[in-house]
DNA sequence: TCCCTTCCCCAAACCGTTTGCGAAGTGGGA
DNA sequence: TCCCACTTCGCAAACGGTTTGGGGAAGGGA
């Protein structure tokens, strides 16, 4: 299909009479048509209604396809086969064929949307669901998310639940009262299954039924770990994400069973769990201070995400640590502003925009019913390494303490 | 209107009968109503075709208003009468009304949208145009918005326009298709005026019947100048937004006015225009290069945004020149990030999410016709103080350059 | 003249609501 | 006893499209 453009419009370009030049020749034409048998015949009996509003140009209103019709003296059911290149518009001439289309570009006729949703049983609609609209994680999903839909003629409906459990729960309903026609989540743990498509970017494994988009954790806890143990590091504090968050235990497993593997040791007082229900910089900033004040010997934190990273090395700050000369630190996501930060920050690149992307596909497949999907599509990462981590410097570490 | 429920279903927990139990009660009563004056008649003559269905319970299909009333041998007008409470309900029995709802709430009766909106004509739905979801100002408005509306039972259909004048000449054609019943425009300039209830944020004066919710531009920069001023700065840089973004005129004059006023001189190498048309920092680091290396002698930037702000503070950096140290550096809009920032921004706070809130409210009263708005409706800013500011040393500045 | 095609287009049903109005039933007054 | 007005109840039509099964007219062949 072509981009933004519904099938109808499609058809009209295709068709349209190369030389159209304003419609007077064909308001002639019908004119014409009407008059050989003779009038009188056609009205009473043939064309009852319509005949009488024969060449009736328009006032102001809006168009549908009756008016249409009234002012072709065709019937809706014509105008409609034509627009809509339907099957049946075989049998109606060529030249009826350019008077409605001309007609409906004259006229400029935009057909109901909801007139065909209701009679179709389509409505071009998908539901999003986020935590939150000023989180860029879920705000450069839906970008790529968005950027899919509109190329295939969809449109979104978005909620931000906050994560209130009662929210979560309800603006399911809410936008399946909508006729959305499938969900993608992102970052958001559903209870219950929904009676829709489902695809959840960074999801849980629970719900049935629904593809899951999701990092590939092993790999990524690997180029996390493996670049701070190649660095020197071996004291490594770790974040764990909170439950509410999607990604968190199997982050956490992945980092932990890479750790073993590389036999670095992770004591309690070197982890900490996020508390806060937020996207902003707050999400790490108490944790990181609590590892810190524990007085725990480490070189470099692994944080949840590039959000908690950013509060982590606000943390750092306050207590005259420097990162990353004193402490290293290591994000998830590449967030916009992961790049700018300062110090700029190395982390585990999600393709936040691809996946978006992605999800919104297999969502318009399964809604097609064109194939059966995986329950999990595996999304690869990648480390970018900036200014946040080096090497650890023996002499200096945990001197400096506030 | 009761938050996120709908009439019909605020009509359901007002009336429902306190101690409803299962439904098979109701159901021997239907029975028995048809008992009396003999069935046959009722069958043949009354009821001719609703009848046959008497006691029809349900295998599990989607439930219209026409399923319930075969159900109930009623015809679908009575039950949407009961359900939504409408005028006419005065005239239909307790006692119906009480099996009404009853088997709506039994059935988990939803009424479908599309029908609803085709016949009622009001879709429940706007369209938001904003540059780009990514973009933190944007998203931060949108969650007001998106606050409001829900609240008022409203969605939205967002598309982001990526400052592609094409686009933005699109998607309001495409939203209008869909029967939005308003826009609400963040930070985009809008050529045509559209023929709905339009309310822009940070916007443009041109168009025609929208409502512009906009900074007080003036008093922002003199919090801004002032503010260096008082610092002691006097060779002070400034960034002037690009004209694809729609508060950089405004902003401009007003920041230029303020500066004649402190005698603060404005000479064009110290004056710099961002070209790119993107939401992250880059935004304002080229162009931050360009005032540095003009070599020109200052020891402040007001920058066009936070955005800008964060990329000039790198490109300062990059520089070997520190902030607020060697260089004093001024945001606006106070977004997420710029508190977390390093050295946090000192910024003109814009309560975005308030001013989208307010847009929406005031869209919706537009929508209703409920009064008639001013052109403007001004959003007060707030100065926010944080490291990204000092006074300038004499003594070093730019002795440090690159 | 009659039948059979072919050509062109339409009527009708349907999607699920809402709403204006008409048909029964009821009570009161003349 | 009859009429009228008023309630009580519920229907039919409309909203604006899509889809299907034909049907009328024209034309050709026997």
């Amino acid at each position: 299909m072509n981009r933004l453009t519904h099938p109808f419009v499609f058809a009209f370009e295709e068709s349209l009479p190369s030389g159209l030049c304003g419609g007077s020749r064909r308001v002639q034409e019908i004119i014409e048509n009407t008059s050989p048998i003779g009038p009188t015949v056609l009205q009473k009996e043939c064309m009852p209604k319509r005949a009488k509003s024969a060449a009736e140009p328009h006032p102001g209103q809006p168009i549908s396809l009756r008016t249409l019709g009234e002012y072709l003296n065709l019937s809706p059911a014509t105008i409609s086969l034509v627009l809509n290149n339907a099957p049946g518009v075989r049998s109606i001439p060529q030249d009826t064929r350019d008077r409605v289309i001309e007609a409906a570009a004259k006229f400029d006729y935009r057909p109901s949307f909801f007139a065909r949703s209701l009679r179709k049983r389509q409505t071009f609609t998908v539901g999003v669901l986020v935590p939150e609209l000023s989180d860029n994680y879920a705000t450069q999903v839906l970008a790529g998310v968005e950027e899919f839909l509109i190329e295939e003629g969809y449109f979104y409906l978005t909620a931000s639940h906050r994560r209130k459990p009662d929210l979560i729960e309800e603006y399911p309903r809410l936008l399946m009262d909508r006729s959305v026609e499938g969900f993608i989540l992102i970052d958001t743990i559903l209870e219950k299954s929904l009676s829709l498509p489902v695809v959840v970017i960074a999801g849980h494994r629970k719900i049935e039924g629904a593809t899951n988009v999701v990092l590939d954790q092993r790999r990524a806890a690997e180029l996390a770990l493996r670049h701070l143990y190649q660095l020197g590091h071996r004291k490594i504090a770790f974040m764990r994400g909170g439950s509410h968050s999607s990604d968190a235990d199997d982050r956490w497993n992945c980092l932990m069973a890479v750790a073993r593997e590389l036999k670095i040791a992770v004591p309690p007082e070197l982890t900490v769990q996020l508390r806060l229900r937020v996207s902003t910089p707050e999400l790490g900033f108490e944790p990181a201070n609590e590892l810190i004040q524990r007085s725990a010997d480490f070189t470099a934190i692994v944080c949840y995400n590039d959000i908690s990273a950013i509060g982590a090395i606000r943390a750092c700050m306050d207590h005259g640590l420097r990162v990353p000369a004193d402490i290293s630190v290591v994000g998830f996501d590449d967030i916009q502003g992961a790049a700018f930060h300062n110090p700029s920050l190395t982390t585990i690149r999600q393709p936040l925009t691809q996946m978006g992307k992605v999800a919104a596909r297999i969502l318009l497949q399964r809604i097609r019913g064109q194939a059966s999907f995986p329950d999990i599509v595996p999304i690869h990462p990648e480390l970018v390494i900036r200014e946040s981590t080096a090497p650890p410097d023996p002499k200096r570490a945990r001197s400096k303490r506030s």
